[in-house]
DNA sequence: TTCAAATGTCAACATATGTATTCAAATAAA
DNA sequence: TTTATTTGAATACATATGTTGACATTTGAA
């Protein structure tokens, strides 16, 4: 099963390698604020659809963001 | 928003391609076979945890499967 | 045609995602 | 220190995901 602290690490990582606050990027996802402190902090997975919208927000093609996961999993 | 219709078909050609059954793969990944029926039917959307495992049942990298959907969407 | 395998579809249900609001606790900047 | 920004955290709620079982329908092979 897929690791929500590490799909939390890999999405705040992008965010903050980005400078932009948590605010930003959930208004720019169309998601709650509150929610995607959750996702960072492990406590909530992400559809395939919210973290689609996700990796665009921050300028990111999805499939780019889901490897880095794929990458972060095989480390650990 | 991401088209439930193309993620579906994209899992269905990506499975059909490699001649396994629903029963199959839904038995791989760990989720009911009615599930992935309707996955592919675009009825249900898939959390990124499912997707995951619905890639490497059909032993595919989830970004490589993510970025399938990508290029279906820029057809689309 | 007949049979078996694969898929579609429905229902009832449990669980999780995602929402909005509110307040506390860090963090950084003045 | 004081202030504003950012993030963590809790609640209650609506909605969606995912499960199991049953049965109908489609498909292909014998």
């Amino acid at each position: 099963m897929l690791d929500a602290i590490v799909v939390g690490k890999v999405i705040q990582k992008s965010r903050e390698r980005r400078g932009l606050s948590q605010e930003v990027v959930s208004g720019l996802a169309g998601i709650g604020r509150t929610h995607l402190s959750a996702i960072e902090r492990g406590e909530r997975k992400p559809t395939l659809d919210t973290f689609y919208r996700l990796a665009q927000a921050m300028d990111m093609a999805p499939s780019a963001l889901l490897k880095e996961i794929e990458d972060s999993v095989e480390k650990s």
